[in-house]
DNA sequence: CTGAAAGCGCTAACAG
DNA sequence: CTGTTAGCGCTTTCAG
């Protein structure tokens, strides 16, 4: 592997003299740069980062977590994140190192999981999907001003910026839907405690049933222990109802999807039995019989944006944050039915 | 941020005794062990892969290239592969450097672009998907012995570990299907000519055809230029046929499946009017409606093989080369009809 | 316009 | 058992 040395060596120059010509600032005479240059190429110098890393403390690279990589297999959704995430960096030469949360139960340091890449300068800034960060982490982060960008969750904390999606405002759109076909009888589905986006989704909803003056019923809120090993316990639930739900509002495709293959499995018509709408708008949903009714977020953009404010971030990690909040679409499918 | 030195002088020790304490290796006497640990709690440090990269030449990074990242969402083949590949480095304290060919066309460096990671020496060996190496690509790898993993192609390298599908045999078993469904009439679907798998499978097509003695007509073998972008030009050529084909054996899911989604939007009934199979085994499969007949690639354990020949490799880069090829299990749908 | 010196954080090799 | 020295490849700073 050449190295400046060398190249400088054949060139008849000194090092710092290669260095200029390969970063290309400073000046150097037409005629040496030319000679440079010949080296350069003969030799095939590719400059090491990790020499230009340690003395200007920047590798570029970003670090991406993402919870594991399992789900992206059938959910595609940080699939699509991080599609956004490595159009916008390529552009800037940064690389992804991508990541997983799963070392977290391994090591002694538990709670440092997420910045590990960064701590250990594998890493300049990292972007967190779906991460759920605690007092302590967030404490480690200011403490250490670690360039941080989370997507999908709204952490408390004048450093971090975050790409979100609006929430609430999208709820109420495809709820508005449902209710403009006719329905009265909704249900949510999906229920998880510990998500940021699935609980501001079930707010709206809440909240919707007391605009419209439709009664909020707790057994018609439906959520499955662990996604996908329990998803049946979800379907089992409601087929025990007596007094069925016309409509199943989720708060997820991968929710959404599920059920409805449970209920093909099972033999129940939908739309006809009843009804069920998504949120996300995962490419699978229109591949389906019914396509899906769900709310489609441009989790691109979301990824662009997210990649921009880490570099940003990493540029002045001090710099007040940013708070990007997305607008989402409907997506009519077929599983939603006038009644 | 802490580094020996912080700690040592917090320990007073030398910063020697700190990294010995650090990698656990060398003697340190109990005492100072304790005082030391102390410290590097207290400083909360972390070891900088740099400083120590740069002196022993290895990152524990692997840069994995997929051709785009775009093609993870529809099909996720890459996917599955990725959460195979990261399950073994994780283990083995390995980060995943994701990468993709694009800089490619942009560079004056065409050809090094596979390697790039590693000739900056932000990775310490390279798994290539999807990956079509040029014979330059060939010299530069064995000249520089870059530790290369390439799954889904066979270069023909001494130093390039392999990990592949079993595609003559696997094809052979889905053809011997349709043909015991009592089909005569097969026509291949999704040509690629510079697509190894994709041409293994051909002529496994042609093999087949050959052994039954049934006739190979070149107006049966469909392609489409590129894809998605010219997908509807297949389906076109496919209804413009006067002699139609009851059987359309695909070479991957993604061609089977945008042949089915054209049938439907054109009110084409699948199976009742022309059968189809696909290979690969992607979940969006199963998921549809007909299910798809298809081969399924065992992309997780394909993952995990290539994760450990590249570890390998990077401990002895110019050990003999292994080749492991796996077997494919048949997984029948409802998109092949008995006739 | 070019070069010499120092140092980024770490470890291998050697000395005590 | 512990410390000193040198050096990995590069850039920053300062001197010429």
């Amino acid at each position: 592997m050449s190295n400046l040395k060398n190249v400088a060596q054949m060139a008849g120059v000194s090092i710092m003299t290669v260095s200029r010509v390969v970063n290309d600032n400073g000046y150097v005479k037409d005629e040496t740069r030319e000679k440079v240059k010949k080296a350069l190429k003969q030799l095939d110098y590719y400059p090491n980062n990790l020499g230009r890393s340690l003395n200007q403390n920047r590798v570029n690279i970003i670090a991406v977590m993402a919870p594991i990589i399992a789900p992206l297999e059938s959910d595609p959704y940080y699939t699509r994140l991080l599609f956004g995430i490595e159009t916008v960096l390529t552009e800037y030469s940064n690389d992804i190192l991508l990541s997983t949360q799963r070392r977290r139960a391994t090591q002694s340091r538990a709670e440092y999981d997420y910045f590990r890449p960064y701590l250990e300068r594998k890493a300049d800034g990292v972007i967190l999907m779906g991460a759920i960060l605690s007092p302590h982490d967030l404490k480690l982060l200011e403490e250490r001003k670690i360039p941080t960008c989370v997507i999908g969750d709204r952490p408390e904390s004048p450093f971090i910026d975050v790409v979100d999606t609006k929430n609430r405002e999208a709820f109420l759109v495809i709820l508005e839907k449902i209710y403009e076909k006719g329905h009265r009888k909704i249900a949510f589905g999906g229920y998880e405690e510990h998500n940021f986006n699935i609980q501001e989704r079930f707010l709206a909803y809440k909240e919707f049933l007391k605009e419209k003056g439709l009664p909020y019923r707790a057994n018609w809120v439906f959520k499955s222990p662990k996604m996908p090993e329990y998803r049946k316990m979800l379907f089992n639930a409601f087929r025990k109802l007596e007094d069925n739900p016309s409509v199943l509002a989720f708060s997820t495709d991968a929710y959404a999807i599920g059920f409805m293959m449970d209920a093909k499995e099972a033999g129940l018509q939908i739309p006809l039995s009843v009804s069920v709408s998504g949120f996300d708008g995962a490419p699978v949903g229109q591949f389906i019989e019914p396509s899906l009714t769900t709310m489609m977020q441009p989790l691109e953009s979301m990824g662009q944006k997210a990649a921009k404010l880490i570099l940003q971030r990493i540029e002045d990690p001090t710099r007040s944050n940013e708070i990007a909040l997305f607008d989402v679409d409907l997506l009519m499918g077929n599983s939603l039915m006038d009644l």
